[in-house]
RNA sequence: GGCUCCAUAGUUCAACGGAUAGAACGGGGGUUUCCUAAACUUCAAAUCUGGGUUCGAUUCCCGGUGGAGCCA
């Protein structure tokens, strides 16, 4: 009945309509405008039908003819057999379609055969390196990571669902020059018994009293109280010591980068998230000085003041691309060049995706221009995010201490959870409980992050953060229990699944409705790497599940209306399970 | 100084150039002999400002105002 693509499966019924439409429009002899698409969407409103397409009006534009009466033509010849209730034409020129009950039908029958839920794999599969998290070493994570490391993971789940070939990479700030600092302030006074109780807080320790003298001097230098900053230049004499190869120095960031990552696994199996690859950007040093030497043959990189830099193409004025430093020292420029490479020669990456702040957006259109002129081919995204802001609506620094570590919201969040499942559901186990608080508090966490626009700025609160009421993961995560209960209360011997089913109730369709679109969702989401589109949609869908299990008994239901329903519940249940899934948000059987 | 991003109910967020701008929290009303009330239902409440393009602008363009960031 329906067409289906490649994987068999049934086409969306956007797709299908689409098709249809423009089958109509070539019937009726219209010649189509370069580009025109006769694109079908959910429409605005359920008043409005289920699907609109607004192809007349559009058009009408280009034939310079009356919309409305080519949106009357237009729907007249449409074949909507098997597919829709005849199109009405409204306003200016919509054409709705109202999808038919057979054909929601059909569709939860083939959803429920279906492991992908109806998500057909991409027929064009790419081999994509993520970038995210990328915490530095020797500093606690704090809440300024968490949207790098949920995004991507986030991201990294859906690629791979579609069909991608993903590989994720944790590009480690394991050699900057942060470790000038840590280095000095390890041999002057390092704690060994504070470091063997809670490594990362001494490491942490050292650094901020460090970075606060060294700072203090600076300051005073500039004041004109001070002739000098002895402990900077102590600070960079000691990096330039471990950068020479010192074996006392290299022994030390070695033990350093091994206890830091030891505190990060922490973080990261708290989260449920694991990286293919730790690649820091000590990985690449040896390949630092070839690299810039082979820019420069090439004419692509040249001095300028002293220092190695690649000009952008298209705005030579604008500022360059530093690969060495004055002193001869490398940055982030050259490390990253070196990445890329890698990642492109010998992963055989076709796409690499940065999931980074956004200010660092210039950075990666000097990045990305650079390695597209060095001859190397790749699909490069900077998948941008706002900031977390302070309680003062600036940027939260890391270096002044002010922000809020991550692990400690974690924590919290699992606190919070774990109080609400007492005094919810006092019966369950302490290991049940435990679970929940598990799944709701980092639920809740990662669903603040993906629910809202990656671009938008937000203030750091800790009840925003924390919230566990209205739009937050355990509301999605509570549909899903509902499904299971019902499942729970079966007597085990008639079979939970049965069609034909029988759709007749507004939830019912409704709910039927929102989980076709499931199929329509996913692939958006990496249209222009919007999580937030697929936790808005997981939102509506709970929303439909939670009415229809209001209005609409399951268990109490007969025949095929007890069987329709419970096939809803079950289609409601996996769909549910997926999409958290694909958010990296686990679901539990009770809450 | 140059460039980039942002501005929507009291608050926090949505909205491929489409119809009467949609939620959540908070506030007001209602729902529990019935599959988990972490739920449902209902009411009030918003596009910073001035132009432009368009049949149609929260969305695109230009100028303000306000906030954040990057670069030197």
């Amino acid at each position: 009945m329906f067409n289906v693509c490649q994987s068999g499966r049934p086409m969306t019924f956007p797709q299908l309509l689409q098709q249809r439409v423009a089958a109509a429009l070539t019937g009726l002899g219209h010649t189509l405008p370069e580009g025109f698409t006769a694109a079908v969407d959910p429409a605005a409103d359920p008043r409005f039908g289920d699907y609109q397409t607004n192809a007349a009006m559009v058009l009408a534009k280009a034939l310079k003819t009356n919309p409305r009466a080519l949106a009357t033509e237009l729907a007249g010849a449409i074949d909507i057999t098997g597919l829709s209730a005849t199109p009405t034409v409204a306003g200016p020129g919509f054409i709705n379609f109202a999808i038919t009950a057979e054909a929601l039908q059909t569709r939860l029958d083939s959803l429920l055969a279906d492991e992908k839920l109806g998500i057909a794999p991409t027929e064009n599969p790419r081999t994509i390196v993520i970038d995210f998290s990328a915490p530095n070493v020797a500093k606690q994570m704090h809440v300024g990571h968490i949207r790098s490391t949920i995004i991507g993971d986030c991201l990294a789940r859906i690629a791979r669902f579609v069909g991608h070939r993903v590989i994720t990479d944790n590009h480690i700030g394991d050699w900057g020059t942060q470790f000038g600092m840590v280095l000095y302030g390890w041999k002057r006074d390092l704690n060994e018994a504070a470091l063997l109780s809670d490594p990362i807080r001494e490491l942490l320790r050292i650094y901020k009293a460090v970075n606060a003298e060294s700072k203090a001097q600076e300051d005073e230098l500039k004041a004109g109280d001070r002739p000098d900053t002895p402990v900077r230049d102590a600070c960079r004499a000691e990096l330039v010591k471990l950068q020479a190869g010192d074996p006392e120095n290299l022994a030390i960031w070695r033990r350093c980068v091994d206890l830091s990552l030891s505190g990060l696994a922490v973080v990261y199996n708290k989260l449920d998230i694991a990286f293919d690859h730790y690649l820091g950007e000590s990985f690449y040093n040896d390949r630092l000085p070839s690299l810039v030497a082979e820019l420069e043959a090439s004419g692509l990189a040249r001095e300028s003041n002293g220092a190695l830099c690649i000009f952008m193409d298209d705005s030579p004025d604008a500022a360059p691309f530093i690969i060495r430093k004055r002193d001869g020292g490398y940055g982030y420029a050259t490390t990253d060049l070196a990445t890329v490479e890698h990642r492109l020669r010998v992963w055989q990456a076709t796409d690499v995706w940065y999931v980074v702040g956004a200010p660092q957006a210039y950075h990666f259109q000097q990045l990305f221009d650079a390695t597209r002129r060095w001859g190397l081919q790749g699909r490069f995204q900077h998948i941008a995010f706002g900031s977390i802001l302070g309680p003062d609506g600036a940027m939260m620094k890391t270096r002044s201490g002010e922000s809020v570590g991550l692990m400690e919201v974690l924590e919290e969040a699992e606190e919070r959870a774990l109080a609400v499942v007492e005094e919810k559901n006092p019966d369950l186990t302490g290991d049940e409980k435990a679970e929940i608080a598990r799944a709701v508090g980092i639920g809740a966490v990662k669903y603040t992050e993906l629910s809202q626009h990656r671009l938008t700025d937000y203030k750091f609160s800790w009840d925003r953060m924390l919230a566990l009421q209205g739009n937050t993961a355990p509301y999605l995560q509570y549909s899903y229990v509902r499904t299971r209960s019902i499942f729970r209360k079966l007597d085990g011997t008639e079979p939970a699944l049965a069609g034909p089913y029988l759709i007749t109730e507004d939830q019912e369709r409704w709910l039927a409705l929102t989980l076709s679109r499931f199929a329509e969702v996913v692939p958006a989401v990496l249209e222009d790497f919007r999580p937030n589109l697929l936790a808005t949609y997981l939102f509506t869908l709970a929303q439909a599940f939670h009415s229809f299990f209001e209005a609409c008994p399951v268990l109490r239901a007969e025949g095929q209306v007890r069987a329709t329903r419970l096939a809803l519940c079950e289609a409601t249940s996996r769909v549910l399970k997926t999409g958290l899934g694909l958010m990296g948000i686990r679901t539990t059987e009770r809450m």
